[in-house]
RNA sequence: GGUGAUGUAGCUCAGCUGGUUAGAGCACAGGAUUCAUAAUCCUGGGGUCGAGGGUUCAAGUCCCUCUUUCACCA
């Protein structure tokens, strides 16, 4: 990072969070990593530009809105003012932060759609849909249920069975329902537009493999182009929350296509308030840099739809797609039930402190699409010792002497190896910013900040304050450890700004910019009175955050959101999830599963299978069945056979990639463990029902 | 099921294109210190680098098999 380049033009992303649900911790390791690149690149002296916007179309926020009793436009302001108040408070410092629900995107969504289908790649094709008589509305596939064509579990999607995973259309749905009415839905054909994908192949292949992705996820590339690319369905029939298609009466654009158009739609209002030139951004010339922040889950969005929907607009490509993993917190997904589910809102109401959260973020993030882990001890731990134990400390340690025995003047630092040592390491720290490996950064500041407490140590001021004639080395040790704390400052700034911006004040010096490593603290130089400047996480407000938002597990029996799920394709399991209600069966349709004790004749591994094991099963047919079942991970083969067993006989046969399944075993697991096969009571013999 | 990742000290993580006795922070033990909101400094214990096999003079680092966890499958 040389200075005397030319500052470049960027122009930066994170994804839009859909405007359905609250902003949380998931969310926040996104916006945290892109704010703490942009302000890097800012202090770089870079001309950079970060927008964003809520993601504000689609099904699920039309039935919510309705639901509510309140239009979808009241709907989609009140969570844009939420969001925005929860990004603010968090030190995400948007350039812009607008909506895809805006006249800007309205008109760049049309017109590159017309644009697209003047280079053809715009097709129309008649394809039947679900249709809900009694809402007079297409169903998307995650608002129809019914029972697996596969494996019969009842109340599966349309898309895929939770309980088999199987995947398959919603016409294949057994006994299909409307999740929004409970009507049975009725096939009803309709033309739809698509996208012409397949045609963008050799452009698509091209492009994934010129740098613009992390190693990573071009390997998931090459893994989607493997299977073909489809045409993609742009198109959804009135009545829908969105964007009306040109030229086509009562077809909408789906969310998806105009979500990504909601970044240049971002940009253009920013343009229009600041005086910009949204072309020399957008057109096809471009010279300047434009990357997006995404979560490894949208992916397939940003790397496939989004360069070819540019393409063949006549738009200018992504210079790069940044994507992150996933959160966990204490190691597992967030968990209502386990009060894991942390809201930002929630957060802010019982830790306060934002910084502390970009700091352990910023000290587990890097380049790759790995999940972090927010371990919540580890949190507490981190930052008390790393951010009051070895940073602030330098200074609380230091700035008493100045300013009770020397006015608060400084002198200049003469010299010093570690406050050396400490301007050389500029330039590392400012490539792993750079290279977004942000706890390489850290690791590099922390152990800078380990060498000044050590030569605070070594020099002991204290002992120098208690000697006659030791005036001019007491007064020279404390403001190096003030230039060493300057320095640490301006390093950390990114990660925390509010913080940077106070202790300027406290320096009282001009805002830091990576330019002020080579500066110094003048001699003679008046700091102000220092005042604490961060306190302790206290461990109990970690327990009371948990406990705030832990939920009563009967509650919610549902699957549980992820925690970066923010668009539409995704919301909508959520938006589900509140519809689902414990239901009961009837003895009949207990009575319908025919359980047998069977006895496990044989057992064996099935090369190729990374889970299953091959049993063979005795229930006093006349042949044995055979069955597939995958507890491989938990049952030595060998120790299984003679032992008796429950079996599924009356499940449906199922052809595998290994053979037939003709039944299944049970077996019992969850998050503690498993799978544990059952095993009957002494007496019991091979063939008796279970009932 | 397929594919892509992943598994290194109690916890959270570094270990670049293979090269001397595997590192850090936190936690723990002992000592020092008292300027600092019990913070700081020094020393120490602690790891068969998921398991097994292979390539190599040499493997945490390459190859194979198995296994853990996570994600994706439009």
């Amino acid at each position: 990072m040389s200075s005397a380049q030319t500052p470049r033009k960027i122009l930066v992303t994170s994804a839009l969070p859909y405007a359905n649900g609250s902003i949380h911790l998931g969310h926040l390791v996104e916006y945290i990593q892109t704010d703490i690149w942009v302000r890097f690149q800012k202090m770089q002296g870079n001309t950079v530009h970060y927008v964003c916007a809520d993601d504000t179309h689609g099904t699920p926020i039309m039935l919510r809105a309705e639901k509510e009793g309140v239009t979808p436009e009241a709907l989609i302001e009140a969570v844009h003012k939420e969001h925005f108040a929860d990004f603010s408070e968090f030190l995400v410092d948007f350039d812009n932060y607008y909506s895809t629900n805006a006249p800007e995107n309205k008109a760049l969504s049309q017109d590159i759609y017309k644009k697209l289908k003047a280079a053809g790649k715009i097709a129309t094709k008649t394809i039947e849909q679900f249709y809900d008589p009694v809402k007079n509305m297409f169903l998307p596939d995650r608002f129809i249920k019914g029972e697996c064509p596969k494996c019969h579990a009842k109340d599966q999607y349309g898309d895929s069975c939770e309980v088999c995973g199987a995947t398959y259309n919603p016409t294949e749905l057994i006994n299909a329902y409307s999740a929004v009415s409970g009507a049975a839905p009725v096939r009803k054909e309709t033309e739809h537009y698509f996208f012409k994908l397949s045609e963008c192949e050799p452009f698509l292949k091209d492009w994934t493999r010129s740098g613009t992705l992390q190693g990573e996820a071009a390997n998931k590339m090459g893994e989607w182009f493997e299977n073909g690319l489809n045409d993609w369905d742009i198109s959804r029939d009135a009545p829908y929350f969105g964007f009306e298609i040109p030229d086509a009466p009562g077809k909408y654009f789906y969310v998806w296509l105009d979500a990504p158009i909601g970044y240049m739609a971002s940009f253009k209002n920013l343009c229009q308030a600041k005086g910009l030139d949204f072309d020399e951004y957008w057109s096809k010339e471009s010279q300047t840099e434009l990357y997006h922040f995404i979560g490894k889950d949208i992916l397939y969005f940003h790397a496939l739809f989004w360069p070819a929907t540019l393409e063949f607009s006549g738009h200018r490509k992504p210079t790069q797609i940044f994507a992150h993993g996933f959160l966990t917190v204490n190691g597992e997904k967030m968990s209502k039930s386990r009060g894991t589910f942390i809201t930002a809102r929630s957060y802010l109401d019982h830790i306060k402190n934002p910084e502390y959260l970009r700091y352990y973020y910023a000290a587990k993030l890097n380049s790759t699409m790995e999940d972090i882990d927010l371990n919540l001890e580890d949190f507490v731990a981190r930052v008390n010792s790393d951010l009051v134990g070895k940073y602030i400390n330098i200074a609380s340690r230091t700035a008493g002497f100045i300013n009770k025995r020397f006015d608060g003047r400084l002198k200049a630092s003469q010299a010093n190896p570690v406050i050396a040592e400490m301007k050389s390491a500029a330039a590392r720290i400012a490539e792993a910013y750079d290279h977004r490996d942000y706890g390489k950064a850290l690791r590099e500041v922390m152990s800078l900040a380990d060498q000044a407490n050590g030569f605070v140590a070594e020099a002991a001021p204290w002992v120098m304050a208690k000697q006659d004639g030791q005036e001019t080395q007491l007064q020279q040790v404390c403001s190096d450890a003030l230039e060493m704390f300057r320095l640490l400052t301006l390093y950390l700034k990114p990660v925390l700004p509010k913080l940077a911006s106070e202790i300027e004040l406290f320096l009282n010096i001009a805002p830091l910019t990576w330019e002020s490593v080579t500066a110094s603290l003048a001699q003679d130089h008046q700091i102000n009175v220092y005042e604490h400047l961060i306190t302790r996480v206290d461990a109990k407000l970690i327990e009371a955050m948990t406990e705030a938002n832990k939920e009563n597990l009967l509650a919610t029996p549902a699957p549980q959101p992820h925690s970066e799920q923010r668009h539409a394709a995704h919301q909508q399991n959520d938006a589900n999830a509140e519809a689902t209600e414990a239901e009961y069966i009837s003895i009949d349709d207990f009575t319908k599963v025919d359980l047998r004790i069977a006895k496990i004749v044989n057992a064996e591994h099935v090369e190729g299978a990374e889970k299953l094991l091959k049993l063979t099963l005795d229930i006093g047919e006349q042949k044995p069945r055979q069955v597939f079942a995958g507890i491989k991970s938990a049952y030595d083969p060998a120790t299984l056979v003679g032992r008796l067993t429950v079996m599924v006989v009356n499940l449906a046969p199922r052809k595998m990639k290994f053979g037939m399944s003709e039944g299944m075993v049970l077996a019992a697991s969850d998050e503690r463990g498993g799978p544990f096969i059952l095993s009957p009571d002494t007496g019991a013999q091979l063939g008796m029902r279970v009932k």
